[in-house]
Parts: structure tokens; sequence; C-alpha cells
DNA sequence: AATAATACATCAGATTCTTATGTATATAAA
DNA sequence: TTTATATACATAAGAATCTGATGTATTATT
């Protein structure tokens, strides 16, 4: 029988709340910076630099890492570390222009943003 | 018969791309500005403010319409101008409150992109 | 007379996410 | 030593949010 202990107050974790077509620029964004990394990796990265702000899922991130590949964005290899699996990717070129477009959607987005939001939001 | 004429590029409109979570954030700012809009208003303003950037579809406006005056965030009066009907929506004071909420949502949300993606992007 | 603009609405389908669950190994804690 | 946590992958159900198509009806424009 297994029983899982969870949180009483579990809504101080909760409070993602990631946008549409996020995740996929920040993975984009992440490899460009690191130029190979295994899906683990990032959201252990997206954590620490968000300072867990934001976490990303595994049921969000696996499905969308295959669909990169898929995509011909990214390209992957398989590599056994301590016995466990690692899948390292990297940009293809393809990907990496898409990384390109999916960045100035982003900022675009934020322009678009600020003017119907808020006159205090900018790009510097 | 009915025949349709469509545009034969229509690929320089396309380009929508709105973000998950962001139509609500922008109905109910829009409404704290204006105080009452009906909803073909709004996506008229929307085209206005962002010069044709952003088109709010009326498949997403008026769900969404219906969702915020169903959480008790809006409340409508219907209004008939030149024998066409007009629902006027403004804010409840939980719709004001929700609006707070989600601005700052915001804000955390494009901090967050900022640190993830891009270090020129920034909020005053 | 036909088309575009105004004004509402719904629905099928796609995408993207959360939450839950599952497998398996390695390490740390009880 | 057993248990829990961390590492590392994966899928699947269901919710939420969007696009694009379609529909109704009136008014204004061409």
């Amino acid at each position: 029988m297994y029983i899982k202990l969870i949180p009483i107050f579990n809504g101080i974790m909760a409070k993602n709340n990631l946008y549409k077509g996020s995740l996929n620029t920040i993975i984009l964004k992440l490899l460009q910076e690191t130029d190979s990394m295994y899906g683990y990796e990032i959201t252990q990265k997206v954590k620490a630099l968000t300072q867990g702000e934001l976490s990303i899922t595994e049921g969000a991130l696996y499905p969308a890492l295959h669909k990169l590949e898929a995509d011909g964005f990214l390209e992957v290899e398989v590599v056994k570390v301590d016995n466990r699996l690692r899948k390292y990717y990297k940009l293809t070129e393809r990907g990496t222009k898409e990384t390109a477009d999916k960045l100035s959607e982003l900022e675009r987005y934020i322009e678009t943003m600020k003017v119907l939001v808020n006159p205090k939001f900018s790009l510097e």
C-alpha cells in the first residue's frame, strides 16, 4: 500500500501559470546559451535562474522536447552516465533560426502588451 | 451558392499568437480604463491601440466575456442602439481586485522571462 | 443588389499546459 | 536497512485557451 504524504498548505506552492508558447521559447533560448542540455538539467536551470519562481513540469517539458526534435529544431544524443540515461539536446541550424524568430516574437508580444495594459512596461 | 473570396497572400495577415491567459488580462485592463465597453468595441480598441498587430477573435472574446461574468468579475447591461444589441460590460468589485492581480501576475511573468531569455527586457 | 461593417453567438479542433502516474537507478537519511 | 529523496526518462487524462468556421441579424456603403 502506497501512501503519498502531501503538504497541507500546498496552495503556497502552485502559482506557475506559464503563458502559452513560452516554454518553447525558454527551451530554445537556454540551448542557444548552453549549447547542449538534457531535460532534467533544463528543469533545474530554470528553477535556479528564476529562484523557484518558475518550475517547468516534466509533463510539459518532455513532450515539448520531442516535438521540437520532430520539427527538426533539435537533435538528440543519448548518453549513459552512472548507469542512467541522459538525452542531450542541441539546436540544429533550423533550430537556431527558430530561436531568433521566437525571441523576436516574444519582444513584439511584450511591446504589444505594454501598449495595452501598462505604459510602464518597456524594452531597453 | 456562396463563394468566399480569400486573399491569395493571406500569409501576410496571420501572426496573431496571443499568449495563453493574456486575453483576460487585456479585457480587464481595458475595462479598468474605459469603465464600460461592449464586445465589438473591445476588438476595435485592441486593433487600434496595437495598430493591427493584435486582432482579438470573436471566438475567443465572447466566451471569455461570458466566463468573466460567470466568475463574478464583470456585470453586463444590455442596450439597444439603432435596433442592434450591445452588451456593455463593466468591472465588479471583485473584478477590480482581479484586474490588479492579473496585472501584477503579468509583471512577474515578464520579469521572469527577462531573466530567462533576454537581459534587455525590463520594467521601468 | 451586393458587399462591408456592426454586433452578437456557438462549435469543432488544435495546442499547450497541469497533475497524476509509471519505470528505473543512485544517494542520503532514518 | 529500509525509506525517502534526487536523478532521469516517459505517457496519459483532463482543463484551459485559443483559431477558424459558421451562423443570425441589422445597418451602411458601393
